[in-house]
DNA sequence: GATTGTAGTATTGTCGACAATTAGACAATG
DNA sequence: CATTGTCTAATTGTCGACAATACTACAATC
């Protein structure tokens, strides 16, 4: 007896304008399921990721699962190694580097052009995340809203493409910050909470359309954010490789 | 009788180093033989891609072609419609816009990167490829000498993560600009070759590394090069909106 | 004549089964 | 005791078959 679709978080149906008929195929489904498991934290980094159980959950067969898994693969989020089955990545300190870096490049352009394009009723629901966020107490939720704004600024920017790069190289990043996030003690996790400032500066930036404060903000959010979330990595990775001698 | 393997490109057996012992597996030769009848011009942007043909061609079955097309997918390469097949993607104009620019942020930064990080056996393989483009009078063999030499150069930028973004920008435009060349007269393609000197001095910049000298010839090279083509895409898509009614 | 309904066919979506490969346990050998 | 060889179980790789859907052509209706 299946459970076919329990799985799956069922969206309400999302109101299909004329143009955008496609029903989303099954694969879209798992794809969706399977990344929102990576990036909610079920699935951890480094985790082994086994196809027939994880097929049998979502209630689907192998073939479906191996092709979401291949998209996931070049999202950045799996890894996959011939007969030895898929796992989620976990990044090396200097690939955290790396990915910071092209999200600089990319998304300093992508709050510029945020500032030009945004309309009123994107302003208010700027304001209104950005408030939301602030009052977020819990760790992982304030992580995922903090990904939200971070989207929506994206998706104001109207640049599709600028989009869907971050989209890929913030997905992989966000997944390691879960890891440090439950890899380390409940004091440290206390003692570094985003900085919140800078979400109210960047989201007043946009919304008055001054782009080189807009730049300044995001490049110091990411950078403060991630080098803290990088000398975590260091850390655990050094302690992971003295655990194996 | 099947006559596996005949369609792919067999490489030489690529030197195993002992760290790369993963055989690729069938799935990675699918999927590179597909990306090279796209990117060589022998499915044409806009084609429908049936699965059964090209699965027996290939000597594959459907599943593990449905793998590789699911990477195109991603990489930008193929389009998907539920129950309607897959079509090699066409890009607008506007699109191209968006990924020339995007491209622009990034490759400014690789050939900054190159240009601190290049060695002497690297400069001399550069200068070869650069005197091999400038020889080379076929139109279509000149592109591909231009992408591998842009491929050489995000390589020498040792920046693993631009490097592949650029992959990935690049491949649609690439499949363009070949459909461009094939839809025009001849006589057009004789009017506008590439812009040679520009490699010239691109590749001598990088080799002798001033970082903002480098810079500046990509900038000019790129969109020099690819506002070209975007009118040559306008008026194809002009012509093509006409023919419709 | 234009529109609507209705086969039939071609193509994609999905699945379960079998083959190939790896990893781990355990015995044999020096 | 360390090393090597062999067997077994678990897992992935690959395939062919069947179900679901969309496209085409043609007939029926107004």
């Amino acid at each position: 007896m299946k459970q076919t679709a329990r799985i799956f978080a069922v969206p309400p149906a999302p109101v299909s304008r004329l143009a955008k008929i496609s029903k989303e195929s099954t694969r879209d489904k798992v794809y969706a399921a399977v990344r929102g498991a990576i990036l909610s934290g079920r699935l951890r980094c480094g985790e082994r990721v086994k196809e027939i159980p994880l097929a049998e959950e979502l209630g689907v067969s192998r073939a479906i699962l191996r092709e979401a898994m291949q998209q996931l693969v070049h999202e950045g989020l799996l890894e996959f190694n011939p007969y030895r089955g898929a796992r989620v990545i976990e990044l090396r300190p200097e690939q955290i580097d790396e990915i910071v870096e092209a999200r600089l490049l990319l998304e300093t352009r992508a709050v510029r052009l945020a500032c030009e394009r945004i309309h009123d009723a994107q302003r208010d629901e700027l304001h209104a995340l950005e408030k939301q966020l602030r009052k977020e107490k819990d760790a992982l939720r304030a992580g995922q809203l903090d990904l939200r704004l971070h989207q929506r600024i994206w998706e104001i920017s109207g640049h599709v493409t600028i989009e869907k790069l971050l989209r890929q190289l913030t997905s992989p990043l966000f997944a390691m910050s879960l890891l440090m996030r439950s890899a380390e003690s409940r004091k440290d996790q206390e003692a570094s909470p985003l900085p919140r400032g800078t979400h109210e500066r960047l989201v007043a930036s946009i919304c008055e359309g001054s782009p080189a404060d807009a730049a300044r903000e995001i490049e110091t959010h990411l950078t403060e954010n991630w080098t803290a979330i990088r000398r975590r990595v260091a850390e655990f990775v050094a302690r992971q490789e003295a655990e194996k001698l």
